[in-house]
DNA sequence: CGGTATTCTAGAATTATGTTCTAGTCAATG
DNA sequence: CATTGACTAGAACATAATTCTAGAATACCG
């Protein structure tokens, strides 16, 4: 979004990609709709990202990152597990509505490659949350590591099936409503107020 | 699955489409591909299903209406309201288990359809089920009706999110594991035991 | 029944789309 | 400068989706 990329003619292909995607979906765009809507040739995309998938893909790992790093950051300093659990939630949340254009190319694209075998980057990203999280979910004498995660992966799902829907009418009153409630679910999950 | 279609030639086709995206992917699966597999012209495939989407809304839509099935059914039984969530996890796990092939489509097609404008019936379904389970819940004295149906929904997004992962290994021995841990995440998301 | 309309099947023809190729431009480097 | 390698451009190509035309099967109606 801010800063898709360095090289200007990779970003201009990627926003432009991106624009098309949430207009007419991954398998409506063509190339040509990218190259006229960026006004790179379809060599040069070609040359940048291999096809169109590499183009998907680009976009899938340029979120995600941004995304994790979100919160990560909220797992850096030390807080009360209740509060840590209400902050991500709030970060997961607040990603999505700075970045739904991005979002929605998240969900487009995660389902899709179950075939595709170009992900170990990414998985190590989930890791490291997982890991972080456990940490500290010990630290707060919460169960094992193990439950840990997967009350985590849980409410991640939780707050997904919340953005999935929302991700269509943007509505930003929705999502405020819904906040505190995610945040108390979340907790309740984790058998935490 | 059992039942995918009543006409035969409908059946072979949809079944050698699931039996592509599953093997292929969405994207990866030609009409080419799908007329070798069935035996069934391109012409008699297009005649049927109007387009290659055609063909995977049309599983996307008996996978969803058999899932909701089974659901439903589960709530017509008068139960203890954490009897009843603890079923309703059992047969939706129970449900991938059983129609994993038909379940990845429904992860793939799923968050392809932003776009697509084809869908009354399928929200439908799940209306009916938030309703009827709403229902429930207010008869249990379990907060307001609207509380219930947010509850619902974050509760199914935990499992999904669990489901999602577990379709690529489909490894029985970590989906008996997780059975009851999700059971007991779902009733601690509702605040029972 | 006999004819007629309708649905269904088949595969060739057409069109759209992804991808590759060839040639040329530009920028950095020795 | 000359050379190299990355980058750009758009035409050419290959593949895949979709449409078309014609014929076969089936249902409908007098």
């Amino acid at each position: 979004m801010d800063q898709l990329d360095r090289d200007p003619t990779r970003r201009r292909i990627l926003e432009a990609a991106l624009t098309c995607f949430n207009a007419t979906g991954m398998a409506g765009t063509t190339i040509r709709h990218i190259q006229e809507a960026s006004s790179i040739s379809v060599g040069s995309i070609y040359h940048h990202f291999g096809d169109k998938e590499g183009i998907a893909f680009a976009l899938y790992q340029l979120g995600i990152e941004d995304m994790h790093q979100a919160l990560l950051r909220r797992l850096g300093g030390r807080a009360d597990l209740s509060l840590t659990i209400r902050g991500c939630v709030d970060d997961y949340l607040d990603w999505y509505r700075d970045h739904a254009e991005l979002g929605r190319h998240l969900f487009q694209f995660s389902d899709t490659r179950f075939v595709a075998g170009r992900e170990s980057a990414i998985a190590a990203l989930g890791r490291e949350f997982l890991d972080r999280f456990g940490e500290l979910a010990e630290d707060e004498g919460w169960g094992g590591r193990l439950d840990a995660e997967f009350a985590v992966r849980f409410v991640t799902g939780g707050c997904r099936e919340f953005l999935r829907s929302w991700l269509v009418t943007q509505d930003s009153v929705e999502l405020e409503a819904a906040r505190p409630r995610l945040q108390d679910l979340a907790l309740a999950t984790f058998g935490l107020h």
